[in-house]
DNA sequence: CCAATATCAGAAAGACTGAAATTG
DNA sequence: CCAATTTCAGTCATTCTGATATTG
């Protein structure tokens, strides 16, 4: 079960004596000024690290990143597990070239098909298909298993997390 | 004055009358269990996005990324502006080959001079010159303008979100 | 001989621009 | 004729893997 880990990799993840983000913001609090966003910004980015790369292995034996995978499961939430390209973009949040290649992708390994859109030709609608459901399933249950990478909490912490996050995401107009 | 943008883009920044994060969650908890990380997740990586885009666009006047901003930073909080590559690496928490990239761009661009390590061969410091310490001072300028993207918020706020991604990142074997 | 440091070559995934084809 | 939808070609920046040269 021994387990070959590259010596950089092991730097990168071996654990600091102190949190160089707090150390940063104390620096930053004597010679710039209020460290506070700064901070929350730089700790944001790190976590956002840690769930991708936690997230992308767990989804790696099944062939998905996290942007298809979010498709997939955009996918399997619509009604008909249909939904045209240009709507996936904007639920995902991804420019129209991104979805085109997510698709690509996605067709490729058979999880979805380009279907022709009944009345509005210029339309294509992405269906997903019993293999692709099965996939998201075994997939979903993966991503669980790691928990998003995040760790265990109180209940009252996760929302308050929730609350703060959704707060930035409404002021920066994501929605109203 | 008047900027062109790309209808895409437009698309894609058009707040939404509900959050469609929110909503994800809700069919999560019917379909799938509990919604409480995979919500937080989704968050994280959104307002990741909020934050990179914001300060991406605050730095490319000088010719900046994130990540070289950040190298830049850490370079100026340092006693002699001068650290190793390897030591630079492990407080970004990035891959040895990127820091040779971020150091070869920003050495381009003259704000910082690969110098050799006085004792040990093997080893490069990266010197901030005085003209990156100038560019380091008004991209924080810039940076600090736009409040990383992130929008006001109450003191108890901003420790609160603190505290909570520490935890996660402690979790996660960032330090201890 | 082994470990550490930095670099290079190459692959992969993604984001974006600009342009095009098709259709409403 | 204009707008909307999708695609294509090409570029770019980033990140990782694997290998290498150099040095301790």
């Amino acid at each position: 079960m021994s387990q070959i880990v590259h010596p950089a990799t092991v730097r990168r993840n071996a654990a600091l004596p102190y949190d160089p983000i707090a150390r940063a913001a104390e620096l930053w609090e004597e010679r710039i000024g209020p460290s506070e966003t700064m901070a929350v910004a730089t700790a944001v980015m790190r976590v956002q690290q840690i769930i991708q790369t936690s997230v992308d292995a767990a989804l790696r034996p099944y062939g998905l990143t996290f942007a298809r995978y979010e498709a997939l499961v955009l996918l399997a939430f619509s009604r008909r597990t249909c939904l045209p390209m240009g709507l996936m973009g904007q639920r995902l949040q991804v420019h129209p070239t991104s979805v085109t290649n997510i698709v690509d992708r996605l067709e490729r390994d058979r999880m979805v098909a380009r279907v022709p859109h009944p009345t509005d030709r210029r339309t294509t609608l992405v269906q997903l298909t019993n293999y692709g459901r099965q996939r998201q399933q075994e997939a979903t249950a993966s991503v669980v298993a790691v928990n998003f990478g995040l760790a265990e909490m109180g209940d009252s912490q996760w929302a308050q997390l929730w609350k703060l996050l959704a707060e930035i995401r409404r002021a920066a107009g994501d929605f109203v």
